[in-house]
DNA sequence: AATTGTGAACCTCTTCACAGCT
DNA sequence: AGCTGTGAAGAGGTTCACAATT
């Protein structure tokens, strides 16, 4: 399949939110010019996206929002429940096991990891949380797909490699550092930082 | 100034890490190969970057390890410690709140806004939980430069209207929908689920 | 009449490649 | 000799504009 780039399949992403809400609101049909009206961008790019996987409009019509948003959840492969690990129970992971977003989308977290002996054994809603170094026996046993990073810098690209080691492939990382992987898996960085950092400069130059 | 792309921008904040860390090693001197190595960029990259906003290496050397922080730090605006408001102390804001990260970098938080009766006048962290009702007289008390948005989808965009009416023109949004603002404030996106979707997508590819 | 789907044009970002400096 | 700084080339992403369809 030819290489679809990074900004469509993530404005796929906000698309299949857009039509949600149109459908949570009784809304049967939208038009390209629609949908891109509420997220600040052009038809075209909205209709070319769609396009590397289809035709789903209907000429002088626009799109059924149930069908489209059905189109949508097939191509991000959210027809299925995804197995989560979650490694590094810290403020942060404890932020995310109760983020309510993940689960409604699909992404389940099934697993918890750390490192720290005090937390080891201890439970979050139901969940153990295992030590690190039980990795591939946990994440084989409850069939994770998909790990969080959520441990300091230091220990990121360790842990990473363990579960690369362990036969994870996909990774949501929010350690603020670049983390190195085969090229048979998938590193996706959440660094709240580096947006900060961004109005930063924004405000610094507007003065 | 001419438009500097925002993957510059964001790069610029990837390669203040980078030299923090190097620095923190006892290294002095790094050349544009080295920060591209430890970033999985190209070396060309590193130099287009920097030289949009000047010449701090030496040819035959490379580039002296704090000179170059120090000038990443006064391009990014990170001289001066940011005064943020964060609004919503839900489950994502009370984890930043504690995000040792922001503090880091100079991003204070100093002030936090919910809308929830059982939450006003309580203290996080010193913090008083302030009145969203109450805004415009808190930021321009606090100095407030820029927010946070931690508040449910539907209510993201009034809380951010409100605050714009007061005077702020930056913000960090966690909520899952496209903030609509005038065009001279900036709005920069801390999306989880997307990133995770994205995940889903090249899983779902690669089977 | 309205709106999609898409090749072509356009624009922006990345990489190349080398002159210039240390 | 080694590495930066940068104009030019190349790659990739976005927008235009219009034929095709309902």
């Amino acid at each position: 399949m030819k290489k679809i780039s990074d900004s469509t399949i993530s404005r796929l992403s906000t698309y299949y939110r857009t039509l949600s809400n149109l459908i949570d609101q009784g809304i049967e049909t939208v038009s390209s010019d629609e949908i891109a009206e509420i997220n600040n961008i052009t038809s075209a790019q909205v209709r070319k996206d769609l396009s590397f996987f289809g035709s789903f409009g209907k000429r002088g019509l626009g799109y059924n929002t149930k069908a489209l948003r059905e189109e949508i959840a097939k191509i991000l492969g959210l027809k299925k429940e995804w197995n989560i690990a979650l490694v590094g129970v810290g403020n942060i992971g404890r932020a995310l096991i109760d983020y309510e977003e993940f689960r409604k989308q699909g992404f389940i977290i099934k697993a918890l990891f750390d490192k720290d002996r005090k937390k080891i054994g201890k439970e979050i809603k139901g969940l153990r949380i295992n030590d690190i170094d039980d990795a591939c026996y946990v994440t084989k046993e409850k069939n994770i797909e998909i790990a969080i990073i959520a441990v300091p810098a230091k220990n990121a690209q360790a842990v990473v490699d363990s579960l690369v080691a362990c036969g994870i492939r996909a990774f949501l990382n929010f350690a603020p550092i670049t983390i190195k992987v085969p090229s048979n898996v998938t590193v996706k960085n959440e660094n709240m930082s580096i947006e900060l950092e961004a109005l930063s400069y924004y405000l610094t130059q507007s003065n």
